[in-house]
DNA sequence: CATTAACCGAGACGGTACGTCCCGTCTTATC
DNA sequence: GATAAGACGGGACGTACCGTCTCGGTTAATG
């Protein structure tokens, strides 16, 4: 986001900071990332283009604001069992990606991210860091627990199950339902306590 | 792609063909999808832009057809363990997923084929058909050696290994090498065959 | 015209000159000249491009040889009279620019034409130099029985009737019709009498 | 034109209509009217294709409005002599249709006109009109003198002289000179007043 | 009678201009 | 100084024609 707030004169309108991202989001919804355009965004929220571009440097950053930003998890519960915790991490992590916004946004958002290193460091962080952070306290816990085969790092699970998400939503294009939830908390259950004691 | 073939006439020439898919992958390389233009494949391949769109759709069909299609795996060896068949699809996916044409042209594919459920069926059929085959039979092989706990989805394998080394690139950016391949071969390993025999 | 005919092989297939005029000459009546295509034409005569270039220089050389060449007037008749002279004249280019082909052709042709100095000098001469030596005989034989101001130029007697008329029909859109003709004939017939004797 | 004006918002830049216009003479002068490109207009006007698309309708309505619009002749003199009054209306057609713009233009332009009834209109007002009225006025003139026979059609005569300066310069292809000038006043003011008195 | 050279329809070829669309910035008048 | 409106420079898109070339096949005159 550009984000940084005026020093003095007239101060913003909150409703047009809502204006605009409830336009985004229907706009998604109605025509895609692709068909989205800033004046269409502009014209449906009532709103100048400058009005936007003041809040926003461009449209990934307009709909990662709009789509993605802010979808956090709740924080991670410690149930005193690591499969029940990977089943809460993997939950998250699947409703996450499955609302209708994400999926009309990411991967588009994803392309174009890509095409910008700095842009995509930083998107990426925003994405990954809070879930990584989850990640490495349900192994810590474990681990303190004892229920955990020794060395095991954090990035790889979390790749492990964040990839098989993604890749069955958007790669399969299959739903993330409870079904395959249950069987990726298994098999991640089973390779990261296999061995263990 | 277009590619209804004619009826009298003169035919194709199918230095035109290999030239646009070689000019194609080569800008690909150079400049990323964001900035490949048609004209910019046109002349590079020095062709006509009605040669190219006599041939593709548009700009997301003739990457597709230049970036995704025909990179194919090897067959799949049956080498009698599990471990070492996962490691070669493992190695296999990460190769097909980190040249730098397909690094250039993905995430864009990914997001167009998302935009449009009949670019979406042929995508399916092209990146993952050939992949899930051959996730069935290294298990079926393992299977019938008794190395496998019994009821085990090749689909649900197969979005476990490809999500691993999609994220592991296109989410978190950093390099599926042998390190990291080695990590995702040993826990599906062990996901899969704790409990057996 | 390219006409240069083959010295061997097959001779060229006269229903197919044939089946080009008439295709071109229905379709400036049908769609005008602009919008007039050689593949449309080709298509229109069942023929290929080439059997049309083969024999046309292009677009132009086409439309010439179809809505403008041929349309010559009759041979002056000498009535003895120079006004008689004149109307036959007179009557005689309006009939050849009031066709509706020409009407459909001329002004683009001249367009095309007056881009490129060769082909205009040739063009016009075609299009202007039997008129102009009619214009010529008509004046001798008048000066001849002494009807004539002494020093009058043909070519300037040529660009009046010719102007006139081009301009009623092309600059002003109004018909050439007889009243005008007359109008025309009996204003060059002062002009070129007035003071003669 | 298309010209109609925006409610609010920024206001048409006049300096981007000039730029646009004077690179549409220069260029018109330069490289003819084929070669005219769009972007050729825009690039060297400094301005972006759509600036001018907002303007002009395409090609023909921008170099219509640039060569031919607003060129006026000069307000008729009233010399008390008719010889006088038409050499001032001949040697302004003349000035008028010899410009290199106008040369440029012209018959591409009239070929434009002859395909649309629309475009014709206009043209007609613009290009004709005002020249007509100056005809009658001079010939009113005469009238009220005496100096005229009788019946003499304003259109007639305006289509003689114009027809004449037309032909001239765009069918013979010759230059409408001072002695190409007097020889046409000189026939056309014996032709209205032969009889006369 | 066989050869041969130019013909034929069909349509792909390189090239070029078109007019549309979108981006992100800038400029008005208004609040 | 923020606002709605919308013009601005820039640049890619996909379409349409031009005039040439290439394919397989045909047809008359030559040898």
């Amino acid at each position: 986001m550009t984000d940084e707030p005026q020093r003095g004169g007239r101060p913003r309108d909150t409703r047009v900071d809502a204006a605009i991202l409830a336009a985004t989001r229907t706009l998604l919804a109605e025509v895609g990332y692709g068909a989205l355009t800033m004046d269409l965004v502009a014209g449906r929220a009532n709103v100048g283009k400058a009005a936007i571009y003041r809040r926003y440097a461009g449209k990934q950053d307009l709909v990662f604001a709009a789509a993605v930003h802010g979808r956090t998890l709740d924080p991670p519960p410690d149930s005193g069992d690591l499969r029940t915790d990977l089943r809460w991490l993997v939950g998250g992590i699947a409703r996450s990606l499955s609302s209708p916004e994400t999926r009309a946004a990411l991967p588009a958002l994803l392309a174009d991210v890509t095409a910008d290193d700095d842009v995509a460091d930083r998107f990426m962080r925003t994405f990954v860091a809070e879930e990584r952070a989850y990640v490495e306290t349900i192994l810590d816990q474990a681990r303190r627990r004892g229920d955990l085969r020794t060395p095991v790092d954090a990035e790889v699970v979390h790749s492990l199950v964040l990839g098989a998400i993604f890749a069955r939503i958007y790669l399969l294009r299959k739903p993330a339902d409870k079904a395959y939830q249950h069987e990726v908390t298994d098999l991640a259950a089973k390779a990261l306590t296999e061995g263990a004691r």
